[in-house]
DNA sequence: GCAGCCGATTGACCCAGATCAAATTTGAGC
DNA sequence: GCTCAAATTTGATCTGGGTCAATCGGCTGC
């Protein structure tokens, strides 16, 4: 784990050309604001692979997503996994009250992040409410989608977690790259499986039934959305 | 479903003698705040099964718990039910981004709460940054606390789930009311079950072979925990 | 006190999804 | 292209917890 800064000018100008400026954190602020807010933080960069925080590890930054995906999650003492969630690029991390991060995020892929010495983070955020209100807006949006991933993990079929995650990933690309049937899976059956709450041999068995069923097509690194109003029904069922 | 205000004087002063008010958002308004902040709310009582807010209505106020328990809870086309968490005196409830409720609430209980109609809570709030941190702060516990129960609904076993749950609520009544080995268990076998992704049967089965290894006692409307340490192990394992 | 009801418990059986065990495919390094 | 390792798929079997079906027990109202 060894992140290293991508700009050649550490605290450069690196807001101007980013590309989730208007969606993360970031679009509470005016230029101004903005200028100054862009010397708080870096551009760092990490691995396929890498960890970018770990759960109880003390929290000494905050982190926005530029580009890449993180998979984030918690481990139980003898090693079984949870996936509370993925991040994309716009998305916020870090916030907590312990002082310490509540769960552990690492890079499926290459990723860049933005990241934010807590001190200073805090101190500019002081002054600006309307920062606090959108990290509040952030924090608010995911209690909302944690509540709904509660009533997946706890009530729903197997074939409804697979069709509802296909569903809610594919919207989230879209949201993000424009409307598509083709879905890219840049996670691990196994990292699908832990955030479904499933075991990796469901997942598979449930993505050839699909495919088989003719609504989906699996290809490399991702699925074909062949029926989408099937799968609908599948996830609603 | 209707609720009557408790106080025979409408806009009374009476956060005076109220119970949360150290716990609750109030916690960060200074004294002449709260007064202005009293004028806001009305205090509102449920009986017992009465329906607070349901899902999907629009939000017209927020709620702070005075007085009993409640059971937040989502539900799905056919009836499926996931209690996403139960509200105890200090909690807050009403925050959403779309505006809409994103779960239902209904009294375990008689309970009371203090109500604020949205807009002039928002307006209060709007220049208010203390009051508007605490909020958030509220948030961000509760999203720690959700991805915790996202590891327990995709991950644990019933035994585990259960072990952890009398943990979890010991602890809730313990913060509330002092010490005590004698859990208060207000909500059904019903509303067990779905807030642990289980059915009753086996809520009841668990429960009871707790008790034959002797590591709790079921009592009238609670438990009583014999020996937490083994409990503890159980929700560790 | 007792009839009726509702929640809780208990028992018998079943099945969705886990586990165990091979293939098979994919990909990275040479 | 070839080799090896890792990821995925597929198959066979097992089981934790669900489902179905009686009781049981404790209130409520008469």
């Amino acid at each position: 784990m060894k992140p290293f800064v991508v700009t050649s000018e550490p605290n450069g100008h690196f807001c101007d050309d980013c590309a989730v400026r208007g969606a993360a954190v970031c679009s509470s602020l005016n230029a101004a604001e903005l200028r100054e807010f862009e010397h708080l933080g870096r551009r760092v960069h990490f691995g396929s692979g890498e960890t970018v925080f770990s759960e109880e590890d003390i929290t000494t930054s905050f982190y926005n997503v530029l580009e890449g995906v993180m998979r984030l999650y918690k481990l139980l003492p003898d090693g079984r996994r949870q996936i509370v969630g993925f991040a994309l690029p716009g998305d916020f991390l870090g916030m907590n009250l312990s002082g310490r991060h509540n769960f552990s995020a690492d890079a499926i892929g290459e990723v860049n992040v933005c990241q934010f010495p807590k001190a200073p983070f805090g101190r500019f955020i002081e002054d600006r409410p309307q920062l606090l209100r959108r990290i509040n807006e952030l924090a608010i949006r995911e209690l909302s989608q944690a509540r709904d991933h509660m009533v997946l993990l706890g009530r729903r079929s197997a074939d409804e977690k697979v069709a509802t995650f296909l569903l809610g990933w594919r919207e989230r690309l879209v949201a993000l790259k424009g409307p598509s049937d083709m879905v890219a899976l840049p996670m691990s059956r196994q990292d699908i499986a832990d955030y479904l709450g499933l075991t990796i041999e469901t997942v598979s068995r449930t993505f050839t039934k699909l495919e088989r069923l003719g609504v989906i097509e699996i290809i490399h690194g991702g699925i074909s959305l062949l029926d989408p109003a099937r799968v609908e029904a599948m996830a609603a069922a």
